[in-house]
DNA sequence: TCAACTCTTCTACGGTTCGTAGAACAATGA
DNA sequence: TCATTGTTCTACGAACCGTAGAAGAGTTGA
């Protein structure tokens, strides 16, 4: 249950930009205007969207366990229960996870990574 | 367009392990029999399928890029278009590719790989 | 060449997910 | 208490997937 719809991976990249818990409304107002008045190639265009949709959107990512919201605060606040970085690093390892022979896809997967990232990569393995 | 159902990724598993070609027959019965004598736990249960719900599958699956036929042959014949290794790396590569900031993705990826993962990555890296 | 058979394509239906939002209900402030 | 603001419920249409019948096209034995 891992894939996001358009919309909802808009909304999570807006809760992972500003990574303070925001309100509905809040994001509402980000959505139309993110992307909006630069005519972004790849964007999710500036349509200002009802509330509901957006609240909506909110409870199926809070139901993925995507995020999370203070159910104190009177205009509940959202915010995403992990960073993007944590999230991507985990979908990473569902995707590898699948497969019955790990080293060989992690072989072809550093094949294919540049230059500077293997640098990293080095670095973070404890160069020998 | 990189997910994938339950039958189509049945189907993709077998096509990957025994990497010859096959007709939809062939898979259909490898379908009803695969994991079925066994009362597997995660298996894709052995219901007999008709024929053409496997051809519909493989259609969807040559559309999407992970299939191609030989239209030759009379049964025309299946096979992946990548190995299973090649696939799931480019997945990882997809997902990784979607984040603005890759190294710190990679950072936190490293940091969940089991010990003997990351001696292969060394490895494969290393060459120092 | 014709009939029987095999295989593929077309079309379709029901379930699920996602974008979208109205209607109704709850809380809050003046 | 009333108006405003926010939340939950419910719903609908599009897309995707599992599933498969009906019809069309190629193959082959007689």
């Amino acid at each position: 249950m891992a894939s996001l719809g358009e919309l909802e991976r808009a909304v999570m990249d807006l809760l992972w930009a500003g990574h303070e818990a925001a309100t509905a409304n809040t994001l509402r107002d980000k959505l139309a205007t993110s992307t909006e008045a630069k005519g972004d190639a790849a964007g999710h265009e500036g349509k200002e969207l009802a509330v509901t949709t957006v609240l909506t959107v909110l409870s199926r990512l809070e139901k993925k366990g995507l995020v999370e919201r203070e159910r104190g605060t009177r205009p509940h606040r959202y915010q995403a229960v992990s960073s993007r970085e944590e999230h991507t690093a985990e979908l990473m390892h569902e995707v590898l996870g699948s497969a019955p022979d790990r080293e060989a896809v992690l072989a072809q997967f550093i094949g294919s990574v540049t230059e500077s990232e293997a640098e990293t990569l080095r670095k973070l393995l404890g160069h020998v």
